[in-house]
DNA sequence: ACATTTTCCGCAAACATTTGCGGAAATGTT
DNA sequence: AACATTTCCGCAAATGTTTGCGGAAAATGT
């Protein structure tokens, strides 16, 4: 204890050589039994831990995955986290986390500290205005594993996991139909997210075909957005009947705006939101939502990388479905 | 780019030893400036990056901080978490987040996983009825440096950065007064932790003073068992008028309660929370809380961290004050 | 012109590990 | 007894850096 182990110290005390305690410890078949026995005991006696710098550096491999996302601490990233950090964990791989703040120059930075370590492979979802793209497919050439879950990409063959925003923004059109809405406040997030795109733009295929429901579309860059918007909104003569959110940041916003008016939920307005369920349960009545499961999500990406790991590289992109949870604001 | 740049490359291609290439880079007085601005050009056209384990494995050091604590997710860890790899990375230092989930076990196993990747320090906050103390003085026998925050050990001299908590109690203590509340509800999570003890002993030590304060108290293993306790005690006969929540986690639990029951808040009851401010900020009217300051204790801890690192290594035990923060729920 | 200092750079060891190769000793085969 | 095989282990190179030391060449001083 007083130095760390390393192989030198235990090959002095029993006057073998460095080589044969690597192996012996590695269950090497050229060792016999007997040696084995005695490195071994002697190792565990000394506490010896192979130091891992020594066998990266020698191996050019790290059992490390770098996850950048925008922030930790959305609801979503964190179960998405769990999962992929269980999953890294029992393949033997550890987690370097880095979060960008939704700011394409850290995003930028933080791909960069991965290439420092030396990670094995990268799990990343797009900060906003991301330009860190060609980054990627630069490593990638370099060989280091990059899977995109969340926020992908829009263009170019790289794996990405992801929700399946079109199938859940459709799901909520539909589920607006069911409840015969009328004049609908849709609030959107970031419009330069693929992922903001592809929701606006099946939810409104669905809903354009009906002739008599109107939308009005808006983009909340944070809470404070959207319950600006909703409040707007419901000041004026005519008070949309449904609000649709994108995120739980924005169903946040539009709930403090609607707590502060006398209307009620959902007998004057009803609610949706695509969410994975924690926000929404807060209220009361609890808010309806499409089931985004980060948890889910984790498992995927977490699968899709380790399979890259094993040499399947060609290039893929999973899909998620969601479900219509009902709480009680529609 | 093909392979990738090393110093050797580097020395052949100018016709000058590694170690002058080395030297150079880091500004050596010895190397001329020509020579230096020569290796410094090519060195960046090949995109030269130092590989971090030859770098560690010579100088025994990682530049990397190991992060435990039981979920990611929780809202205080969060911003603890952004506030510490903030400053974490103006340092130079990165961040490897582990997370316990409560579990004593796996806790066990990710101080072991810090120590094989030979992390310069460790931040920590403990599980419920971890063991892992004793490791801890070992490691930090062996030279790494261990800063405990949040759920901090009782016993051991150790840096400590954690919330005031019994002037955060005290705290809620006197509001209760001020407010006159007589029938009190005070909820507590693990009865463990000493972050919990500190709390209920800090609170109950004040308002057993006055006689005709009747106090009851719950320990909640989760936001179910809150729910339970305050449904159960609002169907009493006699209801209380003021319930305290030692978290957030907590508070959601009783808020679910309340609203299933026709208690008005604050007119029937009152409600106050130790918390960063999210969740209590969700409800209407907003909850009261005492604030800690997840960011704040964040900065703290790796202040204390660095400053370690430095060879500052008296053992502290810092406290952060915390302030009440009234939203209407009194 | 010689001695001294300064400037600039290379040698080689060290960090801890992995691994191909070769070789001595022990065992087995005729 | 001579040979072939198997068993078990060590040598040495390689991974990419850092750094103490020493030394040649150039610059400076007398």
């Amino acid at each position: 204890m007083a130095q760390p182990a390393t192989l030198k110290l235990i090959s002095e005390q029993l006057n073998l050589s460095i080589s044969t305690i690597s192996r012996a410890l590695k269950n090497h078949p050229d060792i016999s039994e007997n040696t084995k026995r005695k490195v071994k005991e002697l190792a565990a006696l000394m506490e010896y831990e192979p130091n891992s710098y020594a066998v990266n550096l020698r191996t050019n491999k790290s059992k490390v995955f770098g996850l950048i996302v925008p922030a930790i601490s959305n609801m979503f990233n964190d179960s998405f986290i769990s999962a992929v950090e269980e999953d890294a964990r029992k393949s033997g791989y550890s987690l370097m986390i880095l979060q960008s703040g939704d700011d394409p120059l850290q995003e930028f930075e933080n791909l960069k500290l991965c290439k420092h370590y030396r990670v094995d492979g990268i799990l990343i979802s797009l900060a906003a205005k991301s330009y860190s793209i060609e980054l990627c497919a630069k490593y990638r050439q370099a060989g280091i594993s990059i899977v995109f879950f969340d926020r992908v990409p829009e263009t170019g063959s790289f794996d990405t996991v992801c929700i399946a925003d079109e199938e859940a923004a459709t799901m909520a059109a539909h589920t607006i139909f069911t409840y015969k809405k009328k004049k609908i406040l849709a609030l959107f997030g970031n419009p330069d997210l693929s992922i903001t795109k592809k929701r606006k733009e099946s939810l409104l295929k669905i809903l354009e075909k009906e002739k008599d429901i109107k939308t009005e579309i808006q983009y909340c860059a944070n809470t404070q957005d959207a319950k600006h918007f909703t409040a707007l909104a419901i000041s004026k003569s005519s008070v949309p009947d449904h609000i649709f959110c994108m995120s739980d940041e924005i169903l946040i916003g539009v709930m403090k705006a609607l707590k502060n008016s006398k209307l009620k939920i959902p007998e004057d307005i009803s609610v949706l939101a695509i969410s994975n369920g924690f926000i929404p349960g807060l209220y009361f009545p609890e808010i309806s939502y499409i089931e985004t499961s980060g948890y889910e999500l984790g498992k995927l990406a977490m699968k899709r990388m380790l399979e890259n790991m094993e040499g399947k590289t060609a290039v893929k992109s999973i899909m998620l479905s969601s479900r219509l949870v009902e709480g009680g604001s529609l």
